[in-house]
DNA sequence: CTGTTAGCGCTTTCAA
DNA sequence: TTGAAAGCGCTAACAG
């Protein structure tokens, strides 16, 4: 910067004005100190402008840990490429906040909190902070203090901006779509790193209150590292002795194996089970053979929502819906059967 | 720092020493700032330690832009998944330095390059710049200066680290394998973003030189956002009229399509046609029904490798093997028929 | 062993 | 419109 300043023949104060346009400069000047930055390739750090202003345009993002990894859900990925896609074409980058959880053991606080107090990050992309009740009081707290936060969840605060496609809702429907096809047995695949179980236990109960014949879930917790054969047990246990007769998955990843159980026992789809699946990717369950119903959540949306928001808040723009709901649409491609 | 400096009765270097270690401080003293930091719940900031010590903690991971983002790739996922199981065991951070392409054409250089200058890094991981003619040279130049990178692919200098998997190799083995068993027809998926087109048809060169019989085989470039039907008319082409034996995907992506076609086609595998792909994970090919042969490049193995040899050689501590192979195992798991 | 002091590279009053 | 100077929070000689 001072070779700079020195070269364009003034001041680093100036040569700093010109950098951010943050007071008037004489136009021959900038341009002075314009050619001056451009021949001696100089490139400011944006460490020292950070100490300075207090400013690193870093984006944390972060989700709890959980018994899997970020990186092992393809929820949070396609979460991430949304905020990837919002991201890039700012000048600001993303930190992966990532959590060992030994870690969180030795620092009895949750890593995005010390990368706050840090001052190492300008704002927090958060997702399932409601369902983790050891990260979830920071996380009010850092939204109290009016730290910019976008998360991706139910509403909590009136600070903060949120993106939220309700869960509670499109599980209700979901059972409504095997309840109204005459599905009284059904089994429900829920993965174990989704941190939804509660969730989805509630969401039972409120639906066999309000319908008068029992609709009959047996849940299962399914583990993306697991191996397989756990889970073939419970199909042969649930599909061919209980005779379920619905499975719901909240992942796409074990529709496959679901799949070939039922073709190696002679068990075809639609016609002798019905199946639903949750996909965060638009047309992940249309590869399969067959085809599979399905809500889509759009997770990648989300992400990129989550990150607009956080973006343009961060550039001082006001934003006036601090909220947003998408829909995660249910796809009917032809793997539920009416049994009535 | 002031504060915990005049709690403890200390001055401020005493409590920069203590909190790096780095002289020796009389042991009462050290409990006294240990004490006051706590006390006010002191966090430095690595900012502005940063900037004095000219570190960040801070590790960039960066691929070359292609048709497709870090994000739609699930190879470079799986190396993700790695360099950040590697990394979030230490006090060091991952970046992700996604470029957006209006940007690089903006800045004329690539984003890591940036990262490097401003000192917002310390250590690169980078993947597939070898095959990247916009990134290589800068990249090099990072090299020739000594600065800490790792990357996967092929070794291009001394300097650095790099973990491999041989893909001129194991697409050599993979092609051996359709040949050995009396395939002379093949058809093989190549992924768009993979950028390794280039490559392939150079192994098949060379593999037909070293081969008495033609191996035929018609590259197909395929395109995670594309819609599929343009496969399926590539499939109705190659399979159903030219009468391919074989096909071989680098991704598993579009492995259920295929096996979709070929079941609407009354074709089975490996009755009719033999299948090989590539996994990046572990028995991503075990799901499809029937299970498809896969050469498993253990990606997460080597953005883990990658990691640790960055962050190992960061620590000052030294790595004698610069250089790691890693072997692509053949995975035999009966989709391949000898037709002979 | 410890305090003083001069930076790291930039921003931002404050005067001029 | 500009420059001088005082920081941002920390580290690293240097001197004692």
């Amino acid at each position: 910067m001072y070779e700079v300043a020195e070269k364009a023949d003034v001041s680093i104060s100036t040569v700093s004005r010109v950098l951010n346009n943050s007071a008037s400069v004489k136009p021959n000047k900038v341009d002075a100190v314009r050619k001056a930055m451009k021949e001696l390739n100089y490139v400011p750090s944006e460490l020292a402008r950070g100490l300075a202003k207090n400013v690193t345009k870093m984006i944390g993002f972060y989700m709890p840990f959980s018994s899997i990894s970020l990186f092992d859900s393809k929820y949070a990925l396609e979460l991430l490429r949304g905020v990837d896609k919002a991201i890039s074409t700012t000048d600001y980058s993303i930190v992966i906040l990532n959590e060992d959880v030994a870690d969180f053991k030795k620092l009895r606080q949750p890593k995005f909190v010390n990368y706050v107090m840090q001052n190492r990050i300008d704002g927090l992309i958060l997702n399932g902070i409601y369902q983790s009740y050891e990260s979830f009081p920071y996380f009010k707290k850092l939204l109290d203090n009016n730290f910019p936060i976008a998360y991706i969840g139910k509403r909590v605060n009136k600070e903060g901006f949120n993106v939220y496609a309700g869960y509670d809702k499109y599980i209700y429907s979901m059972l409504g779509e095997f309840y109204k096809n005459g599905h009284r047995k059904v089994l429900a695949l829920i993965n174990k790193g989704s941190l939804n179980f509660d969730r989805f236990e509630q969401v039972i109960r409120k639906f066999r209150k309000e319908h008068s014949e029992y609709l009959d879930i047996t849940i299962i917790e399914t583990n993306a590292a697991d191996n397989s054969q756990q889970l073939i047990n419970s199909l042969k246990d649930l599909i061919l002795i209980k005779k379920c007769t619905g499975i719901f998955c909240d992942i796409t990843s074990t529709i496959s194996l679901i799949l070939t159980f039922l073709n190696l026992n002679n068990l075809s789809v639609p016609k002798d089970v019905s199946v639903i699946a949750i996909e965060h990717h638009k047309d992940d369950c249309a590869v399969y053979y067959p085809q599979i119903n399905s809500f889509y959540v759009p997770a990648y949306d989300m992400g990129k929502i989550a990150a607009e928001m956080l973006i343009s808040s961060l550039r001082g723009e006001i934003v006036e819906e601090t909220s947003r709901f998408v829909h995660a649409n249910y796809i009917n491609r032809g793997s539920m059967k009416n049994v009535n």
